[in-house]
DNA sequence: GCGGCAAGTGGTAGCGCTACCATGACGTTG
DNA sequence: CAACGTCATGGTAGCGCTACCACTTGCCGC
């Protein structure tokens, strides 16, 4: 008797014909993918050849349904084409791409209405774990979080609350070195430029101010920021804006290496000598950083490794063994360069 | 008398609990979920109502189960760092922030059979569309797409044969315009630099080739690639290369702007003058190079735009009207800067 | 006045999988 | 040797939703 395929399923084979190819039952075939070692070797060789006749792939939907677990990782960033958060989710991708776990990336747009919506719609799936860039959620989203009932993993940043566990570095602790290398160096008047500012960059810039006013050198118009998002551009005429409004300027903090980038390009046009007239300082250090002319001083942040190691805290979450420590600090380390070498 | 909660579920609200609060069936609430439309005025503002008091929020995994339909976007890009598919990926990701789709990111790795693997993946999870880079995919790739049973585009390149959509644009007609352009500015020994090599950059560089030939100036030598990833260090490092290989360069056209930035960088410390003995024409067109000093001369391509069509066009074929025109060009522009004046 | 048709609604039967419990075949123990 | 685990396997009953069909109206045309 020819069996009668469903009306909706598209034809694809289902555990159904595994199991009735291999001569065992429904369960046992799916225990034999899941978990082979509760299943005897016999059995686990049969069921593996009928699933290789088949071609036969687990609906990822009806497992979901049935175990109320979805496979899925859900990724909160703030910005796809930011490359500092692009490596993060690429040390994620590559962390997850063995295993069975599929990837569901949202982007916040800086926003954190946006991030509520999205754990909203995250929230249903059910997802195996989620992973989150900051650590200021509003209270709607770390409810959310909280009752998410899978890990949670905050990344991008340490701090003293986390929901779950957390993977990052201190701003404020880098800021802080940048500005204290520029001390030490014998710049005086050193700005600090900043554009988006975001709670991570207004963390440095608490630590530049920080480092500034114990060396008695803060002076407020030093500061030039904007909340406007952050680009090469932009850091070329933060640049101008910040030196017309205080000639005197013999160095930057930037907020980061595209700011640090575009006050490069800027001092070249204008003849303005690096180190020599002004000092540079970035922040994440890019690939690029080293190569520019003169090589710019940055603040190396671990941005694929916090990738790998969320997903890594997360995995062993799921598996039932947290890690001892909830906070993992990756650093940083100030990368001195020509732009600072006077 | 209380009603037992499952042990599954984790209490949420089903689809019966808002029915039997609204008075209605199950499937009219789903109805008026999903069309609508085809619900009294009536009964639907009894619906909503039922559903705000509950929190109800549908489950996507049921959903997809019972539809034989997932309302998920498959994205198939070859990096997540690169600043180009970054782009690509912004632009559907804030096309479909609206809509009910999510969106599910593979990363091939520039990979054939990770992205045979990918498809693979995203298949029995019936996607509502699938978008992928390029136009070289493995035969099984292709089948994979073919029998996907969803509107496929394919984007970044435009060619004479599509899966289903194709959104992009002719890099060989990128790559020849590029060379044209440094042959009327006057440059004779023209370079022409890759890494990678993947085949949008073939094809760049089979365009370069063309024009060349055409020009009478074509030489072997002045050909610098390598299969290593692009980066702003290695256009540096190839440009040296190119250099002591071919000391009568007088201008390199680079196969994206990292390689293009890396050149200019290399120059300024070799105090090479540009754009007097060495002209550099770059790719793609990012922000930055606009800046740069000397601003570079590029190929600007709409990747935000290709990844807000290739959306627009699979939406468009979910409800039915596929545009009449399945492949779509958006051209490319050549930004004419400093880098090649002269 | 009756068949026919459209619109609005509901019941039933799954979608493909897994949680839960039951079963039977083996030891193992005192 | 009875009582009791333990291991491997299977049956049943859903998970929460939607496709499919059936039913009830009310209105039209002849």
């Amino acid at each position: 008797m020819i069996k009668p395929r469903s009306r909706r399923g598209g034809g694809r084979p289902t555990i159904a014909d595994v199991a009735r190819k291999a001569g065992v039952g429904a369960i046992t075939v799916s225990r034999a993918l899941r978990d082979p070692g509760r299943v005897s070797e016999d059995l686990r060789r049969q069921i593996e050849s009928a699933v290789n006749e088949l071609g036969y792939v687990p609906d990822p939907n009806a497992r979901a349904l049935a175990s109320a677990r979805a496979e899925v990782f859900g990724v909160l960033v703030p910005s796809l084409t930011n490359n500092v958060f692009a490596e993060v989710v690429r040390g994620i991708y590559d962390s997850l791409s063995d295993g069975p776990f599929r990837i569901q990336l949202g982007n916040t747009h800086y926003s954190g209405l946006e991030e509520e919506r999205l754990l909203q719609v995250f929230g249903p799936q059910r997802p195996a774990a989620l992973i989150v860039a900051g650590i200021d959620q509003t209270p709607a989203s770390r409810k959310l979080l909280e009752t998410a009932g899978c890990p949670v993993v905050q990344v991008m940043e340490t701090g003293p609350d986390p929901v779950d566990m957390m993977v990052g570095f201190s701003h404020f602790e880098g800021g802080k070195a940048a500005a204290e290398h520029l001390i030490e160096a014998g710049y005086r008047r050193i700005g600090f430029i900043g554009a988006r500012m975001d709670p991570r960059s207004q963390r440095r810039l608490a630590g530049y101010r920080a480092a500034m006013e114990a060396a008695g050198l803060f002076d407020a118009r030093l500061t030039t920021t904007t909340p406007v998002p952050s680009s090469v551009t932009l850091g070329r005429e933060l640049f101008r804006d910040a030196l017309a409004k205080l000639p005197s300027l013999d160095a930057v903090f930037c907020n980061n290496d595209d700011i640090a980038l575009g006050v490069l390009f800027e001092c070249h046009r204008a003849s303005i000598a690096v180190p020599k007239t002004i000092g540079i300082v970035g922040f994440n250090d890019l690939d690029m950083m080293e190569v520019a002319f003169p090589s710019v001083t940055s603040v190396r942040t671990y941005r694929y490794e916090i990738g790998r190691r969320a997903v890594a805290m997360a995995l062993a979450a799921i598996e039932g063994n947290r890690p001892e420590s909830r906070v993992v600090d990756l650093g940083f380390e100030l990368k001195r360069r020509e732009s600072t070498a006077r």
